[in-house]
DNA sequence: GGCAGCATAGTTAACGTTTTCTACAGGAAG
DNA sequence: CTTCCTGTAGAAAACGTTAACTATGCTGCC
């Protein structure tokens, strides 16, 4: 009886059957990574050919070997950062020959956590985790510390991207770039601009990347002197229906500052669009300020200035790091870059 | 001899020692589709926990179910339009308890085949194309028509969303979105407001988008007797870059044109910054049109006049079709949805 | 000429599940 | 008191690879 045979593809023994070797030889001319006849060879590739056969991953990662494919997750694929780093990281995945897999968590970390449980699974070569972490637990760091370690000992790595480490024993790469010195710049250059009543728009209140920035934010206030009583911050989500609520309520209310600094380039579209609605020009009667450096920045009139963060090389060097397989060897201690940001002066803010 | 031993997660026979019954009983607690006592479940479901088990997927899999993942293609995911989609898919699948990986061709179709062939090996239980295709050759289409009719037999779906259908003997679902007739109606648009010389940016010259989009609009132009010898066409990419640059070739060129309809938002964008160095107002100077209606064409200043494609909602379609069982049914012959287009009218276009 | 060593090839035991098939109680029915 | 279910449990055979062992001719050397 044939069994239920779901998929009639063929299979390693049946090229080996239509090559007259055995299985072990084909498998060897697949691998090559042991000596097989010029003539066996021959015959199993044009077996191979024939039958169109290509092998199956999951009888090959069942058997140990790990796939040439590399995870990245992120919370939203629309996001134009992020999707910039996922194109940095596929860019160089291709260049060697690797494919790579994108997975969208929603911000929710039971669902994070079941990706990476499944890129394990899957046996990717590495698995990179990028964007901040919202509401962190105990419990969630415990898992994805026992996900690291697992990983680590498969010959794989988690590379943490944009998001605190999770310890110094933990195997993980970790890439981050300057949230909190970028956010401290631009509250700073819009301080020296004479703004003094600044209204920032964080992102979700205990998600790291808004925490960080805020805190930059925060710490120029506080360097310059210029009061800071918690009433100018406002926490929303990170698109442009956020920002646009957020700003128009602030206007409704009849609430007094002369400058915007949203926590994300579309954010800041958001503000510009309320502030159209409420018949007020960006620069002259409200400054707005964002952070990424998105396209999207250059194509807002005025043209937005913000904080650039090199997304696309970030991801780039995420692969990168995450394919080099110095990590393998058995002294490494884990790897940290830190990307830097800096302010691109545009024509969103003016002089007061 | 513990061989190698690469991961140390605990399998299934370990929860079965620890439990203290069989490898088969735990599958059956895991499965439940099989009686076990009140008793055996308990201690099953506490080993679980304790010993914090999950199954390995690829030993499932190579057992032959199916894995909760549906699996999206698409060239690039900077693009808006498709990350909406993407984001649709994510939305019903999540909505199942399904997930889903999204992987990117770079517009390269062996790459893509490669993807898809990974995802049926991964037995994804469904496989979502997005995107037009780009110099589709015969062994191209020979080889997809058999990676859908494997994907099919082994209980699975290919769903083709926005690029023409393999043939109507290939088991895959179809799903576009009406590339000719927006063009077409944008076209009539333009043509309505005065509009006679109108260039057209369009995509890469054998990509199916791109071919589809200006072909309505030269339907267009011909309905409506305006001459056409095809020196107002212009392929490129489709990124801000390529319109950028495009547009500027044409103006430096001192051509005479009064609109621009770009086959893209993003494109549009392009168009909108070389207007803006050679001091072109928009629309006064110049008409732009664009194609997608991606949050960016509310940014653009003027508001961008294009025509809107439902991608989240295409997305969703998709998954729906994709995961709903009914194509495995043995009487089950394809799918086909289309989706409308509109024309939203902005700001860019005046009355000429 | 016997024998170590080498180049190939084949055998077979994993890998971690699912799913038959078989087995064995205990209770109902005759 | 048999006999036959019925409810549960275990044994074992897949699933398709890989890799560690064996096995077998040869070649070349003492």
């Amino acid at each position: 009886m044939a069994k239920r045979k779901t998929t009639n593809s063929p299979t390693l023994a049946d090229v080996a059957a239509h090559a007259g070797v055995s299985p072990a030889t084909v498998s060897r001319v697949l691998a090559g990574n042991y000596p097989v006849s010029r003539s066996a060879n021959q015959r199993v590739m044009r077996s191979i050919r024939e039958l169109n056969y290509s092998a199956n991953t999951h009888a090959r990662a069942l058997a140990g070997v790990q796939s040439k494919t590399i995870a990245f997750i992120l919370a939203d694929v629309r996001g134009q950062s992020f999707a910039d780093a996922a194109h940095g990281v596929e860019q160089e995945a291709a260049r060697r020959g690797w494919l790579s897999l994108i997975g969208t968590s929603q911000g929710d970390s039971a669902r994070e956590l079941a990706l990476v449980q499944l890129m394990r699974e899957q046996r990717a070569g590495a698995v990179i985790l990028i964007g901040g972490v919202t509401n962190e637990s105990a419990e969630y760091r415990a898992k994805m510390t026992d996900l690291a370690r697992s990983l680590h000992s498969a010959g794989s790595l988690l590379v943490l991207c944009g998001r605190p480490p999770l310890g110094d024993d933990v195997p993980t790469a970790v890439i981050e770039y300057d949230n909190e010195h970028g956010a401290y710049a631009m509250t700073s250059h819009l301080l020296s601009q004479g703004h003094r009543r600044i209204l920032f728009l964080a992102g979700p209140e205990r998600q790291s990347t808004s925490v960080q920035r805020l805190s930059g934010h925060r710490r120029a206030l506080l360097d310059f002197g210029v009061p800071d009583d918690g009433t100018l911050v406002e926490h929303g989500v990170f698109t442009r229906a956020s920002g646009y609520q957020l700003t128009k309520n602030r206007l409704i209310a009849g609430q007094d500052f002369t400058a915007v600094f949203a926590a994300t380039d579309v954010v800041a579209a958001g503000v510009y669009a309320a502030a159209a609605e409420f018949g007020l020009n960006v620069p002259e009667d409200l400054a707005v300020a964002g952070y990424d450096d998105v396209e999207l920045a250059q194509d807002l009139r005025p043209r937005l200035t913000t904080v650039h963060v090199p997304y696309e090389e970030l991801g780039r060097t995420a692969a990168k790091i995450a394919l080099d397989s110095q990590h393998q060897q058995p002294g490494w201690t884990g790897d940290h870059r830190l990307f830097t940001t800096h302010v691109v002066v545009r024509n969103s803010v003016g002089r007061l």
